[in-house]
DNA sequence: GCCAACGTTGGC
DNA sequence: GCCAACGTTGGC
């Protein structure tokens, strides 16, 4: 059962162009107890969308979990876990903010409903909508 | 630059 | 255990 999430990043620190050229990428830094749950429940294979926070404020690709939850090597105690992303694939358009909230069909998406949640789950419907709308298929 | 949301800290 | 103060995130 593949499982589908989305992940935001300011893309000052760490861009969309970044995780495609590095292809594969440890997802350190999380220090939230909820989005640490999210990154304990991923398994391998399962997707996420790459959503850029403060520049842009959009949905810019797709990466896909290839490593599951391990110990945050950038966090000397507390628990925390980091998963490794892979690149899949760019966006043909990029979904921004400003659609998904104009869009009654997502009002219930997490990113919307929790606006500093940095992992955050994807439903299945939300997740075909989006592709389509951003041009890609999985 | 401001502010809302929300997590954390510390006094009691 | 409650809650005020404070810090951070992230949208506007």
């Amino acid at each position: 059962m593949t499982n589908y999430w989305l992940i935001k990043s300011e893309p000052d620190a760490f861009s969309w162009d970044q995780q495609v050229a590095n292809k594969v990428e440890p997802w350190t830094g999380v220090r939230n107890h909820t989005a640490k749950l999210n990154l304990k429940a991923m398994k391998k294979g399962d997707y996420a969308f790459f959503y850029h926070s403060n520049i842009g404020k959009e949905i810019v690709g797709i990466v896909k979990v290839v490593k599951e939850a391990y110990p945050d090597p950038t966090a000397e105690s507390g628990g925390w876990l980091a998963v490794d992303m892979q690149a899949v694939k760019p966006l043909k358009q990029a979904v921004t903010l400003a659609v998904l909230k104009s869009d009654t069909r997502f009002h219930d998406l997490a990113l919307l409903r929790q606006s500093r949640l940095s992992v955050g789950p994807v439903g299945a419907e939300h997740w075909a909508m989006i592709c389509e709308m951003g041009g890609v298929h999985v």
